[in-house]
DNA sequence: AACCAGGGGTACC
DNA sequence: GGTACCCATGGT
């Protein structure tokens, strides 16, 4: 079916973004997703602002329109940031025009963010692959495998995981999966929590720390607020706000503008290196 | 082939 | 509350 959507919806920028381990390139210059246990190819019809993806009408109105946070005014958002008063975040977010945060599933996003401490993207993206060829569910229809859900990763063994190359993130994984399945973390009343509150819950699971939990937050929970500090934010923050961001400009939604500095500064960071090379 | 990756736990202070 | 050090593995 045709989409048609004005503004901010850039794929390779979400897909490049770091926030979704699930987006691959497709021979149509487009992108093969997988999400909520389906799988989704979606691209540029070559018209803008148009989109071709083959999907359902039914399953974009249920699932792909909120997956892709199209209710969601982002270019309002990017009309908060002032030229002069921040003129750093203001071209970051230019730069960054097009990106949206996905409503991405919380145990998934949980899960993934685990795995990705101390990875590299495509290193994280491999690990998700082959953990979810190993236990999760095939989508009818394609050759994909849907993100494992709870009961299914706690059937998954230290040895399994370890065959998925989680390295020292295996017993973080084991015992996170362990504690879902026995009840003890139910992640569908953690939506009832405040952010500050939720941030705390997530902190208790071993292996999850501030930077884990945030990204959690932010990308999982949908809590726009949540403003994740990696080390391409730290830099940022050091190296261009002195180490303090206004948070109060741009509360609720300072995770929004956490994404734009995120994928300026690791982009000229990696085309500085092209240019060097 | 070394180098480092969207960090966290632990042991100190 | 802050800091130093270790952690397994894979992509480049």
């Amino acid at each position: 079916m045709k989409i048609r959507i004005e503004d901010d919806f850039d794929l390779q920028k979400i897909a490049e973004s770091g926030q979704c381990f699930r987006w691959n390139p497709n021979d149509k210059g487009g992108y093969s997703i997988v999400a909520g246990g389906r799988a989704l190819n979606i691209s540029n019809s070559g018209t803008e602002g148009e989109f071709e993806a083959d999907c359902s009408e039914k399953d974009y109105d249920e699932y792909w329109k909120h997956y892709f946070d199209l209710e969601t005014d982002y270019k309002g958002l990017r009309e908060k940031v002032s030229k002069e008063e921040d003129s750093f975040l203001y071209v970051a977010a230019e730069y960054g025009k097009g990106i949206r945060i996905l409503n991405q599933d919380p145990w998934e996003t949980l899960i993934s963010f685990i795995i990705s401490q101390r990875k590299s993207i495509p290193a994280i993206k491999s690990s998700i692959e082959r953990l979810s060829a190993l236990a999760g569910s095939r989508i009818d229809g394609t050759d994909k495998y849907a993100f494992p859900t709870v009961d299914q990763l706690s059937k998954v063994s230290v040895q399994e995981l370890n065959d998925c190359g989680m390295g020292y993130r295996t017993e973080y994984l084991y015992q996170t999966a362990q504690n879902a399945a026995a009840g003890a973390l139910r992640l569908e009343e953690f939506n009832k929590l405040d952010d500050q509150q939720l941030l705390e819950a997530l902190m208790e699971l071993k292996g999850v720390g501030i930077k884990v939990a945030s990204c959690t937050l932010l990308f999982g929970f949908h809590r726009l607020n949540a403003f994740p500090i990696d080390v391409w934010i730290d830099r940022v923050l050091k190296n261009e706000y002195n180490g303090h961001f206004p948070f109060e400009k741009y509360d609720p939604y300072n995770g929004v503008m956490q994404q734009y500095l995120f994928f300026y500064y690791r982009n000229m960071e990696k085309n500085s290196k092209k240019v060097g090379k």
